[in-house]
DNA sequence: CCTAATTAGTAAGATTGTCTGACCGCATAG
DNA sequence: CTATGCGGTCAGACAATCTTACTAATTAGG
């Protein structure tokens, strides 16, 4: 490529890829039997930490509103995918876990994307692809995501309110309270 | 990170810098006078080649419909940073052009995009990033994508329809044609 | 202990971006 | 020169957001 993009080719070098994985990913869960959940709810199993989290914890990681998140669990509540419990140690709180059906959603989409990762090395070579998986991993540690339980911590991320949920900003942050 | 999960981690190692990186970029813009640019629009100015385009073929790149490319370019022209023009060799056909303002906003969010390369340079050091970016280029390559103009041709990429667009199908694929 | 401030979650309503279906006008191939 | 196809718009539906406003439970400060 020219060599002046050099500059700002990480943009569509991470983009590009990152979006072809999804794809392909959606794409086979949906033949896989989970047509009913969509990107958007990909969104949320990806913040449920394995013993479950609070809707308000959800929203935070996902970096919505607590409604908008509400709104999401209750369609994967309704779907069957997890399930609303008391929390015992706060009157007001719930916790939202997984149900069986939820770890087999996770289950698959981990197969998926291993699939797509041994597909990639078969392109890439094995020591390329360890090389790449290696950097990458040094770049989002120095950014400060961790990596400790069975999904990225991704709760430590800048907030960003502002950043991908721009639309709102248009109309000018609405007025002041009345 | 546990071992078990090496065999996924691509998932999280591409998405959360392409996340965090878009997150900045966004943000960046909004700063400098671009904040009615959504994200939506920000899709549409990336698929938009140097020398314009027509809808149909924003639309195929965007991977979404003529109809929602019309409605964000109707307002990416409201705003300025686009016009049409008829294309002289087909009657049908109107081009999509970026204005000044269109290419004053693409040389800044290329001006964004490479701060944050330079700060990501300086976390993992200058050999590290040359690396990345050259495995991430090797890898983009191998699959398909082409890098010729200013813009990543994304033409060819498989249409996915089905794969980031699921919410349509939940309802099951409308009716077929009464 | 009370009261005030904070937090978890819900409710109601608006908006944005997307889709499908239906259409019009120009283009091009028999 | 007519039929079929393609570029684009219009109209209507809907999903996923957001904001504002609220209730109930918790925690902090006298």
């Amino acid at each position: 490529m020219p060599v002046d993009q050099r500059g700002f080719m990480i943009g569509a070098l991470l983009n590009l890829p990152s979006f072809a994985l999804a794809a392909r990913v959606n794409a086979a869960l949906d033949r896989r039997g989970f047509a009913d959940v969509t990107p958007s709810h990909t969104t949320v199993m990806k913040v449920l930490g394995p013993e479950g989290n609070r809707i308000t914890e959800l929203a935070r990681r996902a970096v919505m509103t607590k409604q908008s998140m509400g709104y999401l669990v209750e369609q994967l509540e309704a779907a069957g995918y997890v399930d609303r419990a008391p929390d015992p140690s706060d009157g007001r709180a719930t916790i939202v876990r997984r149900t069986p059906k939820g770890w087999a959603y996770n289950k698959a989409a981990a197969e998926e994307v291993a699939a797509v990762q041994r597909e990639w090395t078969r392109l890439l070579g094995e020591g390329k692809m360890q090389q790449l998986l290696h950097l990458l991993l040094e770049l989002t540690t120095a950014l400060g995501y961790k990596f400790e339980g069975s999904v990225p911590d991704i709760a430590t991320r800048t907030k960003a309110r502002g950043g991908s949920a721009v639309s709102s900003r248009r109309r000018g942050r609405t007025k002041p309270r009345a």
